[in-house]
DNA sequence: TAGGCCATCTGGTCCT
DNA sequence: AGGACCAGATGGCCTA
């Protein structure tokens, strides 16, 4: 190897040699950007599958929430935090339905024992941490029933029982 | 027109 | 190294 190779360069580097090692720069940081599009471009179709997936999920969860006919779609924080209420409400309808059942016939038996916990041992999706036997009490979580059987997406209580309240 | 909701892009971080 | 996950930015659409 000659010595004026070993220099990048140098002042002595011959001027073709010079206009070589530029293009080859040019050429491998054209190919550097063509490599981190193309990484990105995939990155960006599995983004946006990953983010369909998390919607079909949201669907799926909206499609087995109480409905009403005319009711529109529900947002996506409607819809969590309805299912959040929604599954408090159950436990609770459980929960009070078991304290007025008589004891279970066969004691050996643990049919119901998934019944027995007081109340659901909600995970809080509020960050004031809202105890087990009430969902929802931070601002972010407006949407707290003052009774179990309230099934509601966050709207004041009915004005008929009965009547849905969206 | 402002505000809410949404989809998409993007760069950073963590995990396998 | 590559993929998953996350949060911020941006722009489009819709409604009050």
């Amino acid at each position: 190897m000659p010595a004026e190779a070993a220099s990048s360069g140098g002042p002595a580097e011959p001027r073709e040699r010079r206009r070589r090692r530029g293009r080859a720069r040019a050429r491998t940081e054209a190919l550097l950007h063509t490599l981190k599009r193309s990484r990105r471009v995939k990155a960006n179709d599995r983004e946006r599958n990953r983010m369909h997936h998390l919607n079909a999920a949201l669907d799926e969860l909206r499609s087995v929430l109480p409905t009403f006919p005319d009711d529109t779609k529900l947002t996506k924080i409607e819809t969590l935090r309805f299912a959040y209420n929604y599954i408090w409400a159950l436990a609770e309808t459980l929960r009070l339905a078991e304290q007025r059942l008589p004891p279970p016939p066969s004691p050996g038996s643990d049919a119901g024992s998934w019944l027995s916990s007081a109340s659901p041992a909600a995970p809080s999706l509020c960050a004031s941490g809202s105890g087990p036997s009430s969902p929802a009490t931070s601002e972010d979580c407006a949407y707290a029933p003052a009774d179990p059987l309230r099934i509601f997406r966050g709207l004041p209580l009915p004005a008929a029982p009965g009547a849905p309240c969206r």
